[in-house]
DNA sequence: TATTTGCACTTGTATATACAAGTTATTAAG
DNA sequence: CTTAATAACTTGTATATACAAGTGCAAATA
């Protein structure tokens, strides 16, 4: 059951694709026309219109009638909002990290409203809560809970400073593909109160994430906490 | 400049995806086959299989080579006004939606913090407002300003409990591709304050949104206002 | 009976062709 | 110089056709 030769006009998208990605291709730059490529690679139009329809369906490039293949450039992430593009963009030398909870194994109080495998239950979680702080000023509050399987020290390293999905990704080659949030605006309780220093009742945002991975059966969860005052949630979809 | 007839591909499309969405088709089921379609609807294959395409590409449908095109059912939101729990089981008749402000042209006041092309703000924009009820309470308020540019009869539709995205994609040919947003937690103000009927300073999650199209230069803008007291939003990434 | 073969179906890939329609730059007319 | 027509591009839609390849069932075979 040898590897299928891939079809004309997939081996026309990954070239394509490739040459976006590395930068060949950057935003604003019309990709060869349709009769160009056609000459180029000895294909009939269909064939690379195909190509380019899957380009436009990855949101590589837009095309336009009578112009040509706009390239856009790499895809944004998808996602309601992503907390890894907002640290980006505040630039993460004015982030930093205090550990309000080391992590530690413990039953598990609960995971945010999201239904637990029966394995996972049984195992307990590593439980541990973070206060991240922008120019001094705390922003985020994070709990994190993740399945108590297998991941071993996990519980002694240190996450100043650091991504949680970096270590995952480092030291266990755990990627996170995906998941799912559940987002409320809410009134600050005594907790918030407590970390944020605003008072009672402030808005603050709430986000309840189950992230899945790389790993089958592997989702953790977690549950944020944004005083949305001075620096609001960006994302992309 | 009359509205253009939709191409055969998107009406069979239209039809095929309204006949999985009213559920006369649902999962597992089998689509006809493209012959079938092709005989039924007077279309030859390439253009049967260009609608089948669309359908798989929104996760309507799968194909399988030998089998048929196989119903998966409504695709999951990209998280744009899903609720918790159920998306779909929610059922759209229990969301009622009221017009607040009926669309017409006007000036943009301020698109929401994201900038505009001069073609944009010289042309002005559609503005209007809705308030969306679930089982008659408000849960959304939002404002959307899109640019007045080439959408003949626009603001003679009807919005009530219709879709923005669907009116834009059956009759503009127009389907939103992603765009980004900003994500907030506020207190009501007065206007919120009237139409939602709760307390002053209750939690309101905001969200402003720049959603990018189809149409290459063709963005619109939105600002939602939404209490999460009893729904919140949910979205997968 | 159990297995294999073959047929009729399905979708997948690819070519060749034609015309419609939007964009841009050039050219001609005012 | 300004404006309008034109020509030469571009992508969009649609047809007609051919063969490859996967699936499922029925008939032939062992």
């Amino acid at each position: 059951m040898g590897a299928k030769e891939a079809p004309q006009y997939r081996k026309l998208y990954e070239l394509l694709r490739g040459l976006i990605e590395d930068l060949s291709y950057q935003y604003g730059d019309l990709l060869p026309s349709e009769n160009e490529l056609c000459a180029t690679h000895q294909l009939t139009r269909p064939t690379v219109r195909k190509a380019l329809d899957m380009l436009v369906n990855e949101g590589f490039i837009i095309r336009q009638q009578g112009k040509g293949s706009i390239v856009l450039g790499l895809p944004k992430g998808i996602g309601i909002l992503s907390l890894t593009g907002t640290t980006s963009a505040i630039g993460q030398d004015l982030l930093t990290t205090k550990i309000i909870v080391k992590p530690h194994i413990m039953s598990w109080e609960h995971a945010f409203g999201y239904e637990l495998s029966e394995r996972d239950r049984s195992l307990g979680c590593i439980h541990m809560e973070r206060l991240r702080l922008i120019n001094e000023k705390p922003v985020f509050y994070d709990i994190t809970m993740i399945p108590n399987l297998n991941l071993p020290r996990f519980t002694s390293r240190t996450f100043e400073n650091r991504s949680l999905f970096d270590i995952l990704r480092k030291h266990y080659q755990i990627e996170v593909k995906g998941g799912e949030q559940k987002i409320q605006a809410i009134t600050a309780d005594d907790r918030i109160v407590k970390h944020f220093g605003v008072k009672k009742n402030h808005p603050i945002l709430r986000v309840d994430r189950k992230l899945d991975t790389s790993k089958a059966g592997f989702s953790f969860f977690s549950q944020i906490y944004c005083n949305t005052e001075n620096y609001s949630l960006i994302g992309s979809f």
